[in-house]
RNA sequence: CGGGGUGUGGCGCAGUUGGUAGCGUACUACGUUCGGGACGUAGGGGCCGGAAGUUCGAGUCUUCUCACCCCGACCA
């Protein structure tokens, strides 16, 4: 079979660069480091969106809307949170253009000048805060639980399509509570949440723990993550909860009256997923032919693609295709009949194949014969022969199945790549080749840990929640050390 | 910001010692094909990233500039 995609085994992100473009998911725009989602990769997203969107909802969510802008002042106020973003982000200055009066064009007019300039959201926190203040003053008030979907701005060096973008999607849930273990338990529950997402609809293992103080989200006093494991052995961090303490209700003054008549601040979280889980997708199942999506996340579940020779014969098929197709969209499948008759049969399999689309049924004359149809699935490649009339109860359980295989493939590839580590000369061996996760013990110490990060790469993904007690020692200092740490290379 | 690279039809590329731009693919039309990226015939589409210079003549040489991509440091 030709090839149209980079081997990933050759050169992964050369691959990964490949199928974004090839499958159609993105491309790079005329502004640097912005890219243009496409409607394939979209689709992705608003599955990806809507099934998040229901499981806040579930969990006493509500969505919200707040502004693109940030006043400047807003952001010098919580100091770690400034220091943690203020150089990359991008600031609107002025407010109007006009003509150049030497002809070179549109300039920017220099007496439209912002008094104070605006900030473009990197996240939302503060300009969040500041409207929490007009809104609490009792613990009746309490707790607020508001989620938003929005574009943010983080002005990167470097970037990837969907990995690490200037603008990127997501979503940011802002709480306020009156207690601390309120806050607390909403920090965990929400990265229960992304979880299990992760697990359940992504199809993606991951691993949950506490993030080092290091790598912290800038304002936070801790930061839950989960972390995922990419083929090429780097890890993704695919999401983060955040207990934000009482350090923004402090920068912005929220204070409540609690039942006693106290007044107390309020505690905090935040946390968010972006369009990065699009690259989780990408990255953790995809294959040299190019997309495997999970079906849960498929905008396309079903192709059905028509073999034919002629129109006479096409019409004759596309009778029993599209009886198919609706009773498959019955069942709430989404499923696409391609009769467009551009392009040959091979062409629609290798381009359905690039695009993930987890399984193809293909019908020809010889099919309607024998009242069979061929059944092709993305994940293992393999084709079978099934009788039409059992396609209605057997397609729903092959996506299901499906589903679960992507994710024990993904799992197994996770166990195969987890090392457990006791000496720095083993820890910089593994991660060289063959990469993956490594279990370590560390001493605790920021010092460590940027010493580690500066030799090998490597950072502190997490502490894993479920990381057993274990006495060992560093493997960098050789001081003490109660439990294992996760260490990976990452994205 | 450091290192490497690339700018030529929509996309991917070629273009020799300077001589007035070509290939693949895609596109359009027609015909034959159609069970793993079909084929034939005909056709349309490019002031060669930009500016200045050398020259009778520049895609090609010189200088300047801009943009993008890849690899690092930063990050979801």
């Amino acid at each position: 079979m030709a090839k149209f995609l980079t081997n990933k085994e050759e050169n992964y992100s050369q691959w990964y660069n490949d199928l974004v473009i090839k499958a159609d998911l993105a491309e790079n725009s005329a502004v640097r480091g912005c890219m243009i989602i496409k409607p394939y990769g979209y689709a992705i997203w608003e599955k990806i969106q809507a099934e998040l969107d229901r499981l806040f909802k579930a969990t006493g969510h509500v969505n919200a809307y707040f502004p693109l802008f940030i006043p400047k002042s807003f952001f010098s106020k919580e100091a770690a949170h400034v220091a943690g973003f203020a150089k990359e982000c991008a600031v609107v200055t002025h407010y109007r253009l006009k003509n150049d009066e030497n002809g070179n064009g549109i300039v920017v007019d220099p007496t439209a000048k912002l008094e104070e300039e605006l900030i473009i959201r990197p996240t939302s926190e503060t300009i969040i805060w500041h409207s929490y203040k007009n809104w609490i003053h009792s613990y009746r008030d309490l707790p607020i639980l508001i989620n938003q979907w929005a574009n943010v701005v983080r002005w990167e060096m470097r970037t990837r399509l969907f990995l690490r973008t200037t603008e990127f999607l997501w979503q940011e849930g802002h709480t306020a509570h009156a207690t601390r273990e309120e806050a607390v338990e909403e920090t965990e529950k929400m990265i229960n949440v992304y979880a299990s997402f992760a697990e359940n609809s992504m199809a993606l293992p991951v691993i949950k723990g506490y993030k080092s103080e290091n790598e912290r989200f800038a304002g936070a006093i801790d930061t839950y993550a989960i972390e995922a494991l990419m083929q090429d052995g780097k890890a993704l961090q695919a999401g983060t909860s955040h207990f934000l303490g009482q350090n923004f209700a402090k920068a912005f003054d929220v204070q409540f009256t609690d039942k006693t008549g106290k007044l107390d601040y309020v505690w905090a979280t935040s946390w968010g997923v972006s369009t990065r889980l699009m690259g989780a997708i990408i990255m953790g199942h995809g294959d040299n032919n190019g997309l495997v999506l999970p079906p849960k996340l498929a905008p396309i579940q079903v192709v059905i693609i028509p073999i034919y020779k002629n129109t006479e014969q096409l019409s004759v098929l596309s009778e029993t295709a599209n009886k198919i197709k609706a009773d498959l969209e019955a069942k709430g499948i989404s499923v696409k009949y391609d009769d467009r008759d551009n392009n040959k049969p091979g062409w629609k399999f290798a381009d359905y194949e690039l695009k993930g689309v987890p399984v193809r049924l293909a019908i020809g004359p010889r099919d309607l014969e024998n009242k069979t149809i061929e059944v092709a699935r993305r994940d293992t490649l393999t084709k079978e022969t099934i009788p039409i009339d059992k396609i209605n109860e057997f397609i729903p359980k092959l996506l299901d199945d499906i589903q679960t295989n992507i994710y024990n493939k993904a799992l197994n590839f996770r166990k195969e790549n987890t090392f457990f580590v006791n000496t720095w000369a083993d820890f910089l061996k593994t991660l060289d080749n063959p990469g993956g996760f490594i279990m370590a013990h560390w001493d605790g110490t920021i010092e460590t840990e940027e010493k580690i990060k500066e030799e090998s790469k490597a950072t502190i993904r997490c502490i894993p929640f479920d990381s057993p007690d274990e006495e060992g020692k560093c493997i960098y200092s050789g001081k003490p050390s109660k439990r294992r740490v996760l260490f990976a290379r990452s994205y």
